[in-house]
DNA sequence: CTGTTAGCGCATTCAA
DNA sequence: TTGAATGCGCTAACAG
C-alpha cells in the first residue's frame, strides 16, 4: 500500500479553490459573508481533500479548545464514569467535547494529569478529587478555567460543588430501620477521609443518637465487597441491622452473613448506599439509599456551561438521595 | 480577589531570567547543554511564574502530543473503562497522556468523535468501535496514527487487533456443561451482530453439534439484565442448562428462574461469560470463562507504543480466556 | 554554549 | 466581499 500523504491543511484547500486561506477560514466558520460560488469551491475542494480544521491550530489560535476537561479517581468505578456520562449527555447538545483522565486512586497521578489537562487548553474542568481538596491544586495553577468539583463539598468561593446530600440519605435510611421496630445496630462504613464516609457516618450516629433502648457499634473500613466481608467477621454479636457505607460493603456483608448461616432480612436487615446497578439484583434485593451520579455529572456540565457563559454563579449544590426499600430489610 | 494574572508564557521566563526563549526551551526540553547558572536562573524564574509548558503550542510545533486517544461505546461500563485501565497501567511508565472519549452507543457520534479525536493531534488511537469496522473511519482518516483496535478482529493489513478467544472459552464452558452430564440446551444470546456475540453462538453451537441426545435452543437478546430476565420468559421448557451470552444476561435469567421457584443449579445450570466482578457475589456465584479487559488494555497500550517506536508488527492477538468454575452450575 | 529566526495551522485584524 | 499580513507559544534549525 502507498505511503498516506500528509494532511490536507487550510492552505491547500486555499490553493485548491483558487481562494484565500482566510477566505477559507471564513466558510468553515462563517464568520462573515461569503459569496455563494466561492462558499461552493470551497466546499468542493474542502471535501476533495478530506479537509479538517486542525484542532490544535485552532486552540492555539483561539486560545480556547472547546473541549471540558475530566479527572476521576478512577474510571472503572461506575459511579464515577457515570459523573462523566451525565456531562457527556448535556455537553452532547453542544459543540463541547469531554476528554477524561483517570488517576487510578493514585493522589501522585493527580497532580500531573490536573497540569497535562490544563496546558492541553481545556476550557473547563470538573472533577472529583481523591485527596482533600487543595486550594493550590486549581485555584493557582487553573487561571481563569471554570472548575466544578463532585463528589465533596469545599467552603471556597469561586468554585462550585455538586454532591448528594449523604447525610440526609444515611439520616432517613436510618430512621426507617428506627421505624421498623430494629433496636441494635452496626454501622460498616466505608473510607472515613472522605466527604462522603464522614458524612453518611455522622447521619447514622446522629439518627441513633439518644434513642432509648438503641445499642450501636461502628466498624470502618474500605468501600469494596472484601472490606464489608472482613468487617463481618470483625462483629462481635450480630445485630439487628447492619447499615453500610455504601452498596458493595453491603454485598460482602450479606454474603457473609449467608455464609455463617443467617437469614436476610430473617435474622438481621442489611443496607448498603449507592444503589449501584447490581443492587436489585443481588439476593435478597437490596434496601438502599439511592444516589444518582448521572444527574450529578449533569448539573455538573450545565454549571460549567454557565460559567463558560459568564453568567456562572458559585456555590454549592446538594442533589437528594431517594431511599429505596427492597427485601433485604424485615418490614415490621 | 484579584483577577488572576494570565498564564506565564517562554518569554516571560526568558525575560525574567535574562536569557533567550531558545534556552528557556533548551532547559525544559533538554535538547542541548545549557551552563549551570543558566539552567539554575531559567528554573528559578519558571517556578515563581508558575510556568508549564502549553502542550497546545507544543502540539503544533512538534506535530505530536505525545497523547493517546481512546474511544469506546460506553465509558460506565467496566468492561470498556477496563481496558482504558489496564492500557494507563502501561502508559504510566511512560511520557505518554491518555485522553478517552465515549460514543455512548450512540454510532453516529462515533465518527465524530474519532475525527475530533484525530485532528486533537493524538499519536495513537486505540477503539473499541460500536459499528462494524469501517475502513474509511481510520484508514482513511488517521493517515498516519497507529490504531488498535480491540474487541473486534478485522482482517486488513496495517491493522492491529486484540481480543479474547472467545470461540474458545464459549466451547470450553460447552463441554465442560456435556462433561457433567448435561442433555439439555438453551442458549440466551446477546447482540449477535457483534464480533464477540457471533463467536460465542458459533462456538456454542459448534460444541453441541452432532452430540447425540443432546437438545440446542437458541434465543437472542441483549448484553443486558433485563433482556436476560425476559428471554427466560420465552423459555418453553427449562432446560438442565441455561448457557448465557454473558454475565448480565445470566444474572438475569437466574433472577427471573428463582422467582419461578426453581433451584439453582438443582433444576437447572446456569453460566455466563466475562466474569465480573458481581459474578463471585451472586447467590449463587456465578460458572462463567472469564476474559481479562486489563489485559486487553495492557496489550493494546503495548502494541501502540511499539508502533510509535516505529517496530511494529500489525496482526491480531487474541487473549486466553480462563474457566470459572463456581456454584451456579452442577457438578455432576 | 547561546541567541535570532522561521514556521507549525489557523483566525483575525487591516486594507483594498 | 476578499486577500495579505500578523501572531497564538513553542521548537529547531542556523549563526555566532
Amino acid at each position: 500500500m502507498i505511503e498516506l500523504s500528509r494532511r490536507a491543511g487550510i492552505v491547500d484547500v486555499a490553493k485548491k479553490a483558487g481562494v484565500s486561506i482566510a477566505t477559507v477560514s471564513r466558510v468553515f466558520n462563517n464568520t462573515s459573508y461569503v459569496s455563494e460560488d466561492l462558499v461552493e469551491k470551497v466546499i468542493a475542494a474542502a471535501s476533495s481533500l478530506g479537509y479538517k480544521p486542525n484542532r490544535v491550530a485552532q486552540s492555539l489560535r483561539k486560545g480556547r479548545s472547546r473541549t471540558i476537561g475530566f479527572l476521576v479517581p478512577d474510571i472503572v468505578n461506575p459511579f464515577f464514569s457515570s459523573i462523566v456520562e451525565g456531562a457527556n449527555r448535556i455537553l452532547y447538545d453542544t459543540d463541547y467535547v469531554s476528554v477524561v483522565c483517570s488517576s487510578s486512586g493514585d493522589a501522585e497521578r493527580e497532580g500531573g494529569l490536573l497540569e497535562t489537562l490544563y496546558s492541553s487548553g481545556i476550557d473547563g474542568l470538573v472533577t472529583v478529587l481523591l485527596k482533600e481538596y487543595d486550594r493550590h491544586i486549581d485555584y493557582v495553577r487553573l487561571r481563569g478555567v471554570p472548575v466544578v468539583i463532585v463528589d465533596d463539598v469545599v467552603e471556597e468561593k469561586k468554585l462550585s460543588c455538586v454532591a448528594s446530600d449523604n447525610y440526609d440519605g444515611m439520616k432517613r435510611l436510618v430512621e426507617f430501620l428506627l421505624n421498623t421496630g430494629h433496636k441494635t445496630f452496626t454501622f460498616l462504613g466505608g473510607s472515613p477521609e472522605t466527604y462522603s464516609g464522614k458524612q453518611r457516618m455522622r447521619a447514622f450516629l446522629d439518627a441513633l443518637k439518644g434513642k432509648p433502648g438503641v445499642r450501636t457499634e461502628v466498624i470502618s473500613g474500605e468501600y469494596t465487597f472484601e472490606s464489608g466481608f472482613r468487617m463481618t467477621d470483625l462483629l462481635r454479636k450480630i445485630p439487628q441491622a447492619v447499615v453500610c457505607g455504601n452498596d458493595l460493603i453491603a454485598f460482602g456483608a450479606i454474603y457473609r452473613l449467608k455464609e455463617k448461616g443467617f437469614d436476610i432480612p430473617g435474622d438481621v436487615s442489611v443496607t448498603g448506599f449507592d444503589d449501584v446497578v447490581f443492587s436489585k439484583m443481588s439476593d435478597p434485593p437490596l434496601t438502599t439509599a439511592r444516589q444518582d451520579p448521572y444527574l450529578m455529572g449533569e448539573v455538573a456540565a450545565k454549571s460549567i456551561l454557565e460559567k463558560l457563559d459568564g453568567n456562572g454563579s458559585d456555590g454549592n449544590i446538594l442533589l437528594h438521595t431517594e431511599l429505596v426499600i427492597r427485601r433485604s430489610t424485615r418490614g415490621r
